[in-house]
DNA sequence: ACATGCTGCTAAGTATGTCAAGCATGCTAA
DNA sequence: TTAGCATGCTTGACATACTTAGCAGCATGT
């Protein structure tokens, strides 16, 4: 089977790693951020280090200003609905409708495949 | 009379008479809340009373979906921050409002709404 | 050596969203 | 009356986002 699923099923801790990449990118410090969007260091930490599993959207947003990210993926990456789209996989929901209808099983193995896709191509490391 | 209470879009409480009033003209018990969308009948009641500061957005979106409403209007209320930094939508259009742009997921809104309606209307003699 | 000032991280505490269980009222029927 | 059943609401407990205070390491300077 497909034990694929298993590793990449929870896309829920992406944000983490993303927002520390992109921390070390603009090379910022935790209490530089702290002291530019009021999120506390301790808590910026938390953060990155997947320890907090849904932060509020605040705290997303003032970071995606902070950092220059868009603040719907951000939202999305933390597992929010967001307003145009699908709630939890990333355009996962036009893609059913395009397919019509799907099992579970099929639907997990669609996203899973997907995943599989986006790493070849290389769209991160 | 003067719409003050429509200029009163302050992020104090109008969520909660607003999901209230909403649940009462499609005559829905707490409880037939509870049971379509998850969200207990004990936190609606917090909800609608105003003793719940910040509902998540997850319970937001539910609630929207089954409600018929937008999405982003109910996060607007609920005080957290929209993509689109838009605001002021007159609440006495709702309805045009609802109608006038239908993403896939408020057409499945829509539907489920419908549904409903059609359900109690027939059932309930 | 000691000290100062960074870095990230952790421990403990507070605040609050959320739920399960139960209470009180009102309605309908036997 | 009494017995049920549905409604909205409250309480008490739990989970977790978030903060403040502090720790350990690594520089740099005196």
């Amino acid at each position: 089977m497909l034990d694929i699923l298993s590793s990449m099923s929870d896309s829920s801790n992406a944000l983490g790693p993303y927002l520390s990449r992109t921390r070390k990118e603009l090379k910022l410090s935790l209490r530089a951020v702290e002291a530019q969007t009021g999120v506390s260091n301790a808590y910026l930490s938390q953060l990155e280090n997947g320890k907090i599993k849904t932060p509020s959207p605040k705290v997303l947003h003032s970071l995606a200003l902070k950092y220059g990210l868009p603040y719907e993926q951000l939202m999305e990456l933390a597992g929010y609905p967001i307003p145009g789209k699908s709630q939890n996989q990333p355009s996962s929901s036009r893609l059913a409708a395009r397919l019509g209808e799907t099992s579970e099983e099929e639907e997990e193995a669609l996203a899973d495949f997907l995943a599989l896709i986006r790493k070849r191509n290389g769209s991160e490391l």
